[in-house]
DNA sequence: GTATATGCAAAGTCTTTGCATCGTT
DNA sequence: AACGATGCAAAGACTTTGCATATAC
Protein backbone atom coordinates (compact mmCIF):
# COMPACT_ATOMS: atom_id res chain seq x y z
CA UNK A 1 0.00 0.00 0.00
CA UNK A 2 1.97 3.31 -1.06
CA UNK A 3 -1.16 5.31 0.10
CA UNK A 4 0.87 6.42 3.27
CA UNK A 5 3.33 7.73 1.16
CA UNK A 6 1.08 9.64 -1.19
CA UNK A 7 -0.57 11.20 2.01
CA UNK A 8 2.73 11.71 3.39
CA UNK A 9 4.07 13.36 -0.06
CA UNK A 10 0.60 15.95 0.55
CA UNK A 11 1.61 16.55 4.47
CA UNK A 12 -1.28 14.44 5.60
CA UNK A 13 -1.45 12.25 8.15
CA UNK A 14 -1.87 8.70 7.57
CA UNK A 15 -3.89 7.03 10.64
CA UNK A 16 -4.90 3.57 11.43
CA UNK A 17 -8.74 4.35 10.26
CA UNK A 18 -7.38 5.72 7.41
CA UNK A 19 -5.22 2.49 6.62
CA UNK A 20 -8.18 0.39 7.31
CA UNK A 21 -10.66 1.67 4.87
CA UNK A 22 -7.98 1.86 2.44
CA UNK A 23 -7.29 -2.00 3.27
CA UNK A 24 -11.33 -2.82 3.14
CA UNK A 25 -11.54 -1.14 -0.45
CA UNK A 26 -8.55 -3.13 -1.46
CA UNK A 27 -9.68 -6.25 -0.56
CA UNK A 28 -13.84 -5.77 -1.37
CA UNK A 29 -14.63 -7.69 -4.06
CA UNK A 30 -17.46 -4.79 -5.53
CA UNK A 31 -17.97 -1.34 -4.66
CA UNK A 32 -18.75 -0.39 -1.19
CA UNK A 33 -21.26 1.81 0.31
CA UNK A 34 -19.76 4.16 3.03
CA UNK A 35 -22.04 2.13 5.21
CA UNK A 36 -20.43 -0.99 3.98
CA UNK A 37 -17.14 0.16 4.35
CA UNK A 38 -17.91 0.80 7.71
CA UNK A 39 -19.61 -2.60 8.65
CA UNK A 40 -16.45 -4.34 7.26
CA UNK A 41 -14.03 -2.43 8.74
CA UNK A 42 -15.27 -2.30 12.09
CA UNK A 43 -14.14 -6.11 12.78
CA UNK A 44 -11.05 -4.34 12.63
CA UNK A 45 -8.71 -3.40 14.98
CA UNK A 46 -9.39 0.26 15.57
CA UNK A 47 -13.11 1.78 16.41
CA UNK A 48 -14.37 3.63 13.15
CA UNK A 49 -16.43 5.96 13.27
CA UNK A 50 -18.74 6.04 10.21
CA UNK A 51 -18.18 10.02 9.82
CA UNK A 52 -14.64 9.67 9.34
CA UNK A 53 -15.26 7.04 6.37
CA UNK A 54 -16.82 9.39 4.52
CA UNK A 55 -14.15 12.11 5.99
CA UNK A 56 -11.71 9.31 4.23
CA UNK A 57 -13.48 8.21 1.54
CA UNK A 58 -13.69 11.76 0.11
CA UNK A 59 -10.16 12.69 0.59
CA UNK A 60 -9.29 9.56 -0.90
CA UNK A 61 -11.36 10.38 -3.93
CA UNK A 62 -10.08 14.12 -4.02
CA UNK A 63 -6.34 12.62 -4.22
CA UNK A 64 -7.19 10.51 -7.04
CA UNK A 65 -7.29 7.16 -5.28
CA UNK A 66 -10.49 6.34 -5.07
CA UNK A 67 -13.29 6.56 -7.05
CA UNK A 68 -17.42 7.41 -6.73
CA UNK A 69 -19.42 5.76 -8.51
CA UNK A 70 -23.72 6.41 -8.96
CA UNK A 71 -26.07 3.34 -9.59
CA UNK A 72 -28.72 5.38 -9.34
CA UNK A 73 -29.93 3.87 -5.94
CA UNK A 74 -29.22 7.26 -3.99
CA UNK A 75 -26.30 5.91 -2.55
CA UNK A 76 -22.35 6.46 -3.35
CA UNK A 77 -20.30 3.59 -4.24
CA UNK A 78 -16.77 3.45 -3.93
CA UNK A 79 -14.39 1.75 -5.63
CA UNK A 80 -10.03 2.02 -5.52
CA UNK A 81 -9.30 3.96 -8.82
CA UNK A 82 -7.88 1.46 -11.62
CA UNK A 83 -5.77 2.30 -13.77
CA UNK A 84 -8.18 1.03 -16.58
CA UNK A 85 -11.45 3.06 -17.12
CA UNK A 86 -13.56 -0.03 -17.12
CA UNK A 87 -17.15 0.78 -16.86
CA UNK A 88 -20.31 -0.69 -15.34
CA UNK A 89 -23.02 -3.12 -15.74
CA UNK A 90 -25.73 -3.12 -12.89
CA UNK A 91 -27.86 -5.71 -12.75
CA UNK A 92 -31.60 -4.82 -12.17
CA UNK A 93 -32.60 -8.45 -11.33
CA UNK A 94 -29.48 -9.48 -8.46
CA UNK A 95 -27.81 -6.23 -8.05
CA UNK A 96 -24.44 -7.54 -9.05
CA UNK A 97 -22.74 -5.26 -10.24
CA UNK A 98 -19.76 -6.17 -13.10
CA UNK A 99 -16.51 -3.95 -14.36
CA UNK A 100 -16.53 -4.51 -17.85
CA UNK A 101 -13.76 -4.31 -19.49
CA UNK A 102 -13.22 -2.16 -22.89
CA UNK A 103 -12.00 0.89 -24.69
CA UNK A 104 -15.91 2.50 -24.91
CA UNK A 105 -14.55 5.22 -22.46
CA UNK A 106 -10.89 5.32 -23.88
CA UNK A 107 -13.45 6.55 -27.26
CA UNK A 108 -15.73 8.68 -25.17
CA UNK A 109 -12.39 10.88 -24.78
CA UNK A 110 -10.86 10.55 -27.46
CA UNK A 111 -14.17 11.72 -29.99
CA UNK A 112 -14.59 14.52 -26.97
CA UNK A 113 -10.99 15.65 -27.58
CA UNK A 114 -11.76 15.79 -31.29
CA UNK A 115 -12.60 19.33 -31.84
CA UNK A 116 -15.68 19.79 -29.32
CA UNK A 117 -14.32 22.07 -26.58
CA UNK A 118 -15.09 19.97 -23.65
CA UNK A 119 -12.47 18.71 -21.80
CA UNK A 120 -13.26 15.79 -20.18
CA UNK A 121 -11.45 15.16 -16.74
CA UNK A 122 -14.35 11.47 -15.60
CA UNK A 123 -16.22 9.71 -17.05
CA UNK A 124 -18.99 7.39 -15.47
CA UNK A 125 -20.38 4.38 -18.07
CA UNK A 126 -23.21 2.86 -16.28
CA UNK A 127 -25.20 -0.07 -18.19
CA UNK A 128 -28.53 -1.41 -16.27
CA UNK A 129 -29.79 -3.91 -17.28
CA UNK A 130 -30.06 -8.05 -16.69
CA UNK A 131 -27.21 -10.02 -16.39
CA UNK A 132 -27.14 -13.42 -17.87
CA UNK A 133 -28.05 -15.54 -15.63
CA UNK A 134 -31.41 -13.26 -14.47
CA UNK A 135 -32.58 -13.03 -17.89
CA UNK A 136 -33.22 -16.78 -17.93
CA UNK A 137 -35.50 -16.84 -15.34
CA UNK A 138 -38.89 -14.79 -15.29
CA UNK A 139 -38.13 -11.00 -14.89
CA UNK A 140 -38.75 -9.49 -11.77
CA UNK A 141 -40.84 -6.52 -12.78
CA UNK B 1 -48.62 16.47 -24.84
CA UNK B 2 -50.06 12.93 -25.39
CA UNK B 3 -48.93 12.45 -21.88
CA UNK B 4 -52.65 12.70 -20.37
CA UNK B 5 -53.21 9.55 -23.33
CA UNK B 6 -50.16 7.59 -22.20
CA UNK B 7 -51.84 7.85 -18.38
CA UNK B 8 -55.61 7.21 -19.80
CA UNK B 9 -54.27 4.35 -21.41
CA UNK B 10 -52.58 2.93 -18.11
CA UNK B 11 -55.68 3.49 -15.92
CA UNK B 12 -54.09 6.64 -14.58
CA UNK B 13 -56.04 9.71 -13.77
CA UNK B 14 -54.91 12.99 -15.49
CA UNK B 15 -54.51 15.89 -12.72
CA UNK B 16 -53.77 19.54 -13.05
CA UNK B 17 -50.61 18.78 -11.08
CA UNK B 18 -49.25 15.89 -13.33
CA UNK B 19 -50.11 17.97 -16.42
CA UNK B 20 -48.08 21.25 -15.18
CA UNK B 21 -44.96 19.27 -14.09
CA UNK B 22 -44.95 17.74 -17.85
CA UNK B 23 -45.24 21.00 -19.39
CA UNK B 24 -42.46 22.44 -16.75
CA UNK B 25 -40.25 19.70 -17.83
CA UNK B 26 -41.26 19.89 -21.43
CA UNK B 27 -40.60 23.50 -21.43
CA UNK B 28 -36.65 23.44 -19.70
CA UNK B 29 -34.10 24.48 -20.71
CA UNK B 30 -31.97 21.89 -18.67
CA UNK B 31 -32.10 19.27 -16.83
CA UNK B 32 -34.22 19.63 -13.55
CA UNK B 33 -34.73 18.94 -10.04
CA UNK B 34 -37.56 18.17 -8.24
CA UNK B 35 -36.90 21.41 -6.22
CA UNK B 36 -36.51 23.43 -9.58
CA UNK B 37 -39.74 21.52 -11.17
CA UNK B 38 -41.62 22.73 -7.97
CA UNK B 39 -40.22 26.41 -7.74
CA UNK B 40 -40.74 26.95 -11.69
CA UNK B 41 -44.42 25.28 -11.58
CA UNK B 42 -45.54 27.28 -8.61
CA UNK B 43 -46.18 30.18 -11.13
CA UNK B 44 -48.91 28.34 -12.65
CA UNK B 45 -52.13 27.70 -11.81
CA UNK B 46 -52.78 24.89 -9.38
CA UNK B 47 -50.67 24.75 -5.93
CA UNK B 48 -48.59 22.03 -6.30
CA UNK B 49 -46.58 20.15 -3.49
CA UNK B 50 -43.55 19.01 -3.66
CA UNK B 51 -44.37 15.39 -2.38
CA UNK B 52 -46.27 15.79 -5.48
CA UNK B 53 -44.11 16.62 -8.18
CA UNK B 54 -41.73 13.18 -6.21
CA UNK B 55 -44.24 11.26 -6.97
CA UNK B 56 -45.43 12.61 -10.61
CA UNK B 57 -41.47 12.06 -11.67
CA UNK B 58 -41.42 8.80 -11.02
CA UNK B 59 -44.69 8.02 -12.36
CA UNK B 60 -43.09 9.15 -15.71
CA UNK B 61 -39.63 7.57 -14.90
CA UNK B 62 -41.76 4.31 -14.85
CA UNK B 63 -44.23 5.07 -17.47
CA UNK B 64 -40.83 5.48 -19.29
CA UNK B 65 -41.90 9.26 -20.27
CA UNK B 66 -38.82 10.84 -18.08
CA UNK B 67 -35.35 10.26 -17.51
CA UNK B 68 -33.70 10.12 -14.14
CA UNK B 69 -29.84 11.60 -14.49
CA UNK B 70 -27.82 11.47 -11.90
CA UNK B 71 -24.79 13.97 -11.97
CA UNK B 72 -22.81 13.14 -9.00
CA UNK B 73 -24.14 16.08 -6.62
CA UNK B 74 -26.54 13.59 -4.77
CA UNK B 75 -29.54 15.13 -6.43
CA UNK B 76 -31.47 13.17 -9.62
CA UNK B 77 -32.48 15.11 -12.44
CA UNK B 78 -35.10 15.50 -14.27
CA UNK B 79 -35.42 15.12 -18.40
CA UNK B 80 -38.32 14.35 -20.99
CA UNK B 81 -37.35 11.06 -22.37
CA UNK B 82 -35.37 11.79 -25.72
CA UNK B 83 -36.24 9.22 -28.81
CA UNK B 84 -31.95 10.07 -29.03
CA UNK B 85 -29.56 9.03 -26.55
CA UNK B 86 -27.65 11.78 -26.22
CA UNK B 87 -25.26 11.71 -23.12
CA UNK B 88 -24.34 14.53 -20.76
CA UNK B 89 -21.60 16.97 -20.47
CA UNK B 90 -21.33 18.12 -17.27
CA UNK B 91 -18.89 21.27 -16.92
CA UNK B 92 -17.24 21.52 -12.97
CA UNK B 93 -16.28 25.23 -13.99
CA UNK B 94 -20.07 26.68 -14.84
CA UNK B 95 -22.23 23.65 -14.02
CA UNK B 96 -23.62 24.20 -17.58
CA UNK B 97 -24.80 20.26 -18.72
CA UNK B 98 -25.41 19.77 -22.01
CA UNK B 99 -26.58 16.66 -24.21
CA UNK B 100 -24.18 15.91 -26.68
CA UNK B 101 -25.45 13.61 -29.83
CA UNK B 102 -23.70 10.70 -31.10
CA UNK B 103 -23.87 7.18 -31.53
CA UNK B 104 -21.53 6.29 -28.58
CA UNK B 105 -24.69 5.22 -26.44
CA UNK B 106 -26.27 2.71 -29.15
CA UNK B 107 -22.11 1.65 -29.86
CA UNK B 108 -22.40 0.41 -26.00
CA UNK B 109 -25.80 -1.42 -26.49
CA UNK B 110 -24.39 -3.04 -30.02
CA UNK B 111 -21.30 -3.87 -28.02
CA UNK B 112 -23.23 -5.39 -25.01
CA UNK B 113 -25.35 -7.36 -27.62
CA UNK B 114 -22.76 -9.61 -28.59
CA UNK B 115 -22.33 -12.27 -27.21
CA UNK B 116 -21.84 -11.03 -23.35
CA UNK B 117 -25.09 -11.88 -21.69
CA UNK B 118 -26.07 -8.70 -20.63
CA UNK B 119 -29.57 -7.49 -21.63
CA UNK B 120 -28.76 -3.35 -21.44
CA UNK B 121 -31.40 -1.35 -20.81
CA UNK B 122 -30.52 1.58 -19.42
CA UNK B 123 -27.11 3.55 -20.19
CA UNK B 124 -26.24 6.30 -18.21
CA UNK B 125 -23.33 7.82 -19.95
CA UNK B 126 -21.76 11.22 -17.83
CA UNK B 127 -18.89 13.21 -18.95
CA UNK B 128 -17.73 15.37 -15.97
CA UNK B 129 -14.96 18.16 -17.03
CA UNK B 130 -14.29 21.67 -18.33
CA UNK B 131 -16.53 23.17 -20.94
CA UNK B 132 -14.58 25.41 -23.66
CA UNK B 133 -14.98 28.58 -21.83
CA UNK B 134 -14.14 27.34 -18.81
CA UNK B 135 -11.36 25.65 -19.70
CA UNK B 136 -9.75 29.23 -21.09
CA UNK B 137 -10.11 30.52 -17.74
CA UNK B 138 -7.49 29.93 -14.93
CA UNK B 139 -9.02 27.05 -13.42
CA UNK B 140 -11.60 27.34 -10.30
CA UNK B 141 -9.99 24.26 -8.71
C1' DG C 1 -70.04 7.26 -6.21
C1' DT C 2 -65.54 5.30 -5.84
C1' DA C 3 -61.07 4.73 -6.09
C1' DT C 4 -57.12 7.49 -6.76
C1' DA C 5 -54.31 11.76 -6.18
C1' DT C 6 -53.17 15.63 -3.39
C1' DG C 7 -51.51 18.35 0.57
C1' DC C 8 -49.45 18.50 4.72
C1' DA C 9 -46.41 17.17 8.08
C1' DA C 10 -43.64 13.78 9.91
C1' DA C 11 -40.29 10.42 9.32
C1' DG C 12 -36.47 8.19 6.76
C1' DT C 13 -31.92 7.95 4.41
C1' DC C 14 -27.66 9.26 3.41
C1' DT C 15 -24.14 12.61 4.33
C1' DT C 16 -21.90 16.58 6.51
C1' DT C 17 -20.41 19.45 10.35
C1' DG C 18 -19.15 21.51 15.09
C1' DC C 19 -16.47 20.76 18.78
C1' DA C 20 -13.80 18.63 22.38
C1' DT C 21 -10.35 15.09 22.64
C1' DC C 22 -6.88 12.14 20.85
C1' DG C 23 -2.80 11.03 18.23
C1' DT C 24 0.64 11.60 14.34
C1' DT C 25 4.46 14.01 12.98
C1' DA D 1 4.31 20.50 21.34
C1' DA D 2 1.30 21.62 17.54
C1' DC D 3 -1.80 20.85 14.32
C1' DG D 4 -4.56 17.72 12.05
C1' DA D 5 -7.80 13.62 12.63
C1' DT D 6 -11.24 11.21 15.24
C1' DG D 7 -15.56 10.34 17.71
C1' DC D 8 -19.85 11.70 18.92
C1' DA D 9 -24.01 13.80 18.32
C1' DA D 10 -26.58 17.08 16.08
C1' DA D 11 -27.89 19.16 11.94
C1' DG D 12 -28.59 19.21 6.91
C1' DA D 13 -30.15 17.91 2.34
C1' DC D 14 -33.03 15.23 -0.32
C1' DT D 15 -36.76 12.04 -0.68
C1' DT D 16 -40.55 9.10 0.93
C1' DT D 17 -44.72 8.02 3.50
C1' DG D 18 -49.20 8.08 6.38
C1' DC D 19 -53.42 9.88 6.55
C1' DA D 20 -57.36 12.88 5.91
C1' DT D 21 -59.37 15.51 2.25
C1' DA D 22 -60.29 16.60 -2.41
C1' DT D 23 -61.17 15.16 -7.16
C1' DA D 24 -60.96 12.67 -11.81
C1' DC D 25 -63.36 9.26 -13.92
Amino acid sequence: MDVAQRLREQGIRMTPQRRVVCDTLARADRHLTAEEVHARASGDTPELNLASVYRTLALLGELGLARQVHFGDGRSHWELAHPDDAFHLVCRGCGEVTHHAGDLVDRVRDHLARGHGFTPEGVDLVVRGLCRDCAKRPSPS
